[in-house]
RNA sequence: GACUUCGUAGCUCAACUGGAUAGAGUAUUGGCCUCCGAAGCCAAAGGUUGCGGGUUCGACUCCCGCCGAGGUCACCA
């Protein structure tokens, strides 16, 4: 079907050409606010200057003009500057009657823009298990692919894995002192939290030795270069680096256990990707290019024998690309990922990295980089950049013992949601792994929603002391409802199918209409701003609209048989859409809870 | 210090990218289950959009200056 919004640019457009020989491509229609009659307006300021007419007589014209030549529109009023449009109940009609039973309402045909792009999200270091920062970069990446495919792109979900450096020295370094042969095994941790535990320990013990060292009349930067534990630590890289048996064996042995942790919990907020690339393969690959940049003269060589690129002109600073001694930084490695990814999918059109924005200044300079060596590319990378979750003391510091685990935080929502079921009681038939499946369903969607409903660009703060909400605008109101539409239709225990060829819509109902009605136009923006919160907030309103609905007029009770069938026909639909929307979010809906 | 992002009801967030009287939830107060699911619905109250200028038919949104908070400025990752 095509859009109110097509047929109306193409008439106004029309109408402004005959009544005023203006032409113009800056026609766009809004939803009418609910306070006023109509479906879409249409803002008359912009034409003034031309016309020098009045506001109101430019509505009102073009408004006279609609209703005489598009028998879509049935009516209209101006209100000062602003023409609200009313369309045609039939328009309406055909509406209802080409999505109603659709399971695809607002999708667009799976690959059918024939775009391919990678997002990659994730990311982990491999010291550490994941906490709430994790928890938005996941559910972040995750949905964001959702839309993306929802808008008819080929995603490929991929992550790099952190896996080497000194971070993870640490790690192995401490579990090799003081761990005596622990394993997750042995101890019944999960394994990243156990290395986890020795990243902490290593930390402990060398501000330890710093402490001592300055005791000792020594000035802190000097005790910190000094510190046997760190230079251990270095010594510990050198040797991995080298290929030394004895260092990677237990370098694998502990990444393993990490991995472990990781896939647990990457199952239970219910994430995946169709590839993982590891630094440890990855992190020579920029050297090469830096041979390459030289000659191209994008990158120079200075006194030191460091190799540097000077951005200065594009209002960014000299960044070092190679280090003296000729071993890669951070930036270097990912160079070469990008550069290989492209070589890896051909047809690939855009890439995505789903990074904190405290990442900002890291990526403008990696993309302008990848500019000056010349890929063509280089313009379709684009920084998915999130704020920080924060506590109410600020933000998160794992030295600080202030994170909040994933593992933690997940394992509380199951937890609340099955203390809330029970206390609710409405679901006593149901057999334990049932049970267990709604708690898991009702938790991690209260979790989810809650994360994804505000603006990914905005930092966003978490109170542990007050938990996560599950009435009112949350994941499980939304979930709730659906269930709440299951039960009515299943109550429907007759063929309820049929088209309605004759119906006048009332307003409760044409509200949520409305509402299905924008499904496809939210999914559009959402992919194009990569915001997954204009998702939540949209489904949010679908679902009070059909609440209202639900309280105003009887379904089953209803004694038109014809009104019946339709009040379950657009329940059914906004089941769908519900359904839908919260999948794209990455969360479930049940039939009943 | 330079650059950068942000500042909206007590609290957590919206506001269709410059549009109508700035909206929700929560907390507070009141009403609605012998009637399709009360994790719900209805209502009251809650605002000088940090402050001061400017741009225009119109500003939470754009520009300038203050104030306040975060982030980044490594031959760390």
């Amino acid at each position: 079907m095509i859009s109110a919004e097509k047929i109306l640019f193409t008439v106004v457009q029309k109408a402004l050409q005959e009544l005023y020989t203006l032409k113009s491509d800056n026609i766009t229609f809004q939803k009418t606010r609910k306070e006023f009659e109509g479906d879409l307006t249409l803002v008359t300021f912009p034409f003034i200057k031309e016309t020098k007419k009045s506001p109101e007589q430019v509505g009102q014209a073009i408004g006279e003009y609609l209703k005489q030549n598009e028998k879509q529109v049935s009516d209209f009023n101006v209100v000062k500057g602003f023409l609200n449009i009313t369309l045609s109940n039939e328009f309406w009609l055909n509406y209802f009657n080409s999505i109603k039973d659709s399971e695809s309402i607002g999708f667009k045909v799976p690959e059918s823009s024939g775009r391919t792009v990678m997002l990659e999200y994730a990311s982990p270091n491999t010291n550490k298990p994941l906490h709430l920062g994790h928890i938005r970069n996941l559910l972040l990446g995750y949905s964001v692919s959702n839309i993306l495919k929802a808008n008819g792109h080929k995603v490929i979900k991929v992550s790099i894995v952190n896996d080497r450096g000194i971070h993870i020295c640490k790690s192995m370094l401490a579990w090799k002192k003081w761990g005596n042969g622990e394993t997750p095994q042995s101890s019944g941790m999960k394994g990243d939290h156990l290395v986890g535990k020795y990243y902490v320990i290593f930390d402990k013990e060398y501000k330890k030795e710093v402490e001592e060292l300055v005791g000792a009349g020594k000035k802190k930067e000097d005790a910190e270069k000094i510190s046997l534990l760190m230079m251990e630590c270095q010594d510990m890289l050198l040797k991995w680096e080298a290929g030394d048996k004895a260092t990677v064996d237990l370098w694998k042995m502990m990444n393993s256990w990490v991995y472990e942790g990781f896939a647990v919990t990457y199952k239970t907020v219910g994430v995946d990707f169709d590839k993982t690339y590891y630094e440890s393969n990855t992190y020579l690959l920029g050297k090469e290019l830096i041979k390459e940049g030289l000659e191209k003269n994008v990158f120079y060589k200075k006194e030191n024998g460091s190799v540097a690129i000077d951005l200065s002109a594009e209002g960014l600073d000299e960044k070092i690309v190679l280090r003296s001694d000729g071993t890669s930084v951070y930036i270097t490695q990912d160079i070469g990922t990008a550069i290989e990814r492209f070589k890896e999918f051909p047809d690939l059109k855009q890439m995505i990295y789903t990074v904190g924005n405290e990442q900002d200044y890291h990526f403008k300079v990696l993309f302008k980089i990848l500019e000056k060596l010349g890929y063509s590319w280089a313009k379709e990378c684009y920084h998915l950049s999130y704020g920080m979750v924060e506590l109410p003391e600020g933000k998160m510091k794992s030295r600080e013992g202030t994170v909040v685990d994933a593992d933690d935080l997940l394992k509380e929502m199951f937890d609340t949601a099955e203390a809330t079921t029970k206390e609710l009681g409405k679901v006593d038939e149901f057999s334990e792994t049932e049970l267990k499946d709604l708690y898991y369903l009702i938790g991690s969607g209260a979790l989810k929603y809650f994360m994804l409903k505000v603006d990914p660009k905005k930092k966003m703060l978490f109170d542990p002391k007050e938990s996560i909400d599950f009435n009112g605008h949350t994941g499980p109101f939304i979930q709730y409802t659906h269930a709440r539409i299951k039960s009515v239709l299943r109550k429907a225990d007759f063929d309820y199918t049929k088209s309605i060829e004759a119906a006048s819509f009332e307003p409760a109902e044409k509200e949520i209409l409305r509402w299905i009605y924008d499904f496809e136009s939210v999914i559009e923006e959402s992919g194009k701003s990569l915001s997954p919160s204009l998702v939540a907030n949209y489904v949010y309103e679908l679902t009070k609209s059909y609440n209202r609905f639900y309280h105003e007029l009887p379904i089953m009770k209803e004694e038109n048989k014809e009104v019946k069938m339709l009040r379950l026909q657009l329940s059914k639909a906004c089941g769908q859409t519900i359904s839908n929307a919260m999948n794209l979010l990455g969360i479930k809906v049940p039939e009943k809870m």
